[in-house]
DNA sequence: GAGTGGTCTAGACCACGAC
DNA sequence: TCGTGGTCTAGACCACTCT
């Protein structure tokens, strides 16, 4: 069952190795994401270690974001974020702090082309792969607020390019993994400032030039590979953002 | 010296009581910030509580940034932010990611009036108490970059109103801790997108109706009270700032 | 070598959640 | 009532830092 305990520490602690051995078990799927993994006394009798460092092991994990824990019911498989969390970097009219409602999403287009170069790489696929490009636009309440441009690299989301975008969620990362098995555990957004061009202004019912937050979007699978590239486009003055310094 | 070892939890863990007691003593400048605390061993006799129940209680105060802990040296108080990160938010020319070049730092005025509603509630001060408000422009090789509003509340930095702001450095918070015994502990930065009227656009050496970022600043001592606010007005197409969900 | 924080053990009991 | 994670103990030994 172990095979963990070898003689001494070969650059790592014993709770470091063990986190390892629980996130690759993970990772190959031996536990679904929102299922409950063993409680912790059963694990730390199969590696043979003590209840304190099998604790240790599952908090590098809780800090990760892979696992959470629920007192009284057990220990959790992450279910992966929700993509709700855009939102967070705009306020519009009537909505303030803490209503948070999903826009509604309408794709406008959806081709397959080849990757692009620095595709290629962030996807860590072969040169002249084929990615799906999805163009998509965001509204609440009939009005557009958000317009996005989707890069998905081919094999993994094969199930999308197939189907008909008209019966699409709102939210796509829970269809990624209802349709293509893809969870999504961490994003990395980058915001800088930039104008509307001409088609893009006319989506948004803005004028040309007008002022645009620009946030370039990476989204990484619960292995930590991108799986997704995102350039979301919205209105500069919407735009409001907090940040904690330590 | 104890005192803590009530009966049973009134609505706490015994390491939650120890933390509030040790942040008390640090608050109370028991320990002055960058000095050690007693060790571990030490701390746990004093309270009489077992090693493991006083690292919990030391985590804690780590996690909040208000300790320190270095390997075989000891824990520290910390010392506090510098106010360098604000330069985080963008990104001038010849200063790639990474390099991070404290701005030549220039007041503009510095004057004495009564606090607003607002600021005499951000800093729990009486309605009609005096602040200080300086106005300062931030300069990378003689180019203007960042234009700064300050506000203090006065009796706590008499010392810097009563001071020639020639002398001042280019940072302002370690000089708030040296003049006026204030160490900024946390900064939390708002961020929106605005235009620059025609004192701020000449000031900066940009058109007026230029877009701008608007970064509004709200800094906290160690014992978690706001001390300054402070707004900060930069170029909006110089502006980049990454991060991270989940 | 002496002192510090970091890891690990093998137990005990408590607080929460579901049945 | 039972199983879960959360707290707490009293030890042991390891790894880092300074003198």
């Amino acid at each position: 069952m172990s095979t963990l305990l070898t003689d001494h520490t070969p650059g790592q602690s014993r709770y470091g190795k063990l986190a390892q051995a629980l996130r690759d078990r993970i990772l190959q799927g031996e536990w679904a994401p929102g299922e409950v993994i063993p409680a912790e006394s059963t694990l730390a009798q199969n590696y043979g270690v003590a209840l304190g460092t099998i604790r240790q092991a599952l908090s590098l994990l809780v800090e990760d974001g892979v696992l959470q824990r629920r007192h009284g019911k057990g220990t959790f498989v992450t279910k992966g974020v929700d993509g709700a969390s855009m939102m967070r970097f705009f306020r519009f009219r009537g909505l303030d702090d803490g209503a948070s409602t999903t826009p509604h999403s309408h794709i406008l287009s959806s081709r397959l082309r080849a990757a692009s170069v620095r595709e290629a790489q962030v996807f860590s696929m072969s040169q002249g792969a084929q990615v799906l490009q999805l163009e998509r636009l965001r509204s609440l309440d009939t009005e557009p607020c958000l317009l996005e441009t989707i890069v998905l690299p081919l094999p993994l989301f094969g199930a999308l390019a197939d189907s008909d975008s008209h019966g699409w969620d709102d939210l796509l990362y829970p269809m990624y993994q209802e349709r293509c098995g893809v969870v999504i555990q961490k994003t990395q957004d980058t915001l800088s400032f930039s104008q509307l061009n001409a088609t893009q202004a006319k989506r948004l019912k803005l004028a040309v030039s007008h002022p645009c937050v620009l946030v370039e979007r990476q989204a990484f699978d619960i292995a930590g590979r991108c799986v997704e590239l995102r350039t979301t486009r919205g209105d500069a003055f919407s735009f409001k953002y907090t940040a904690q310094v330590q």
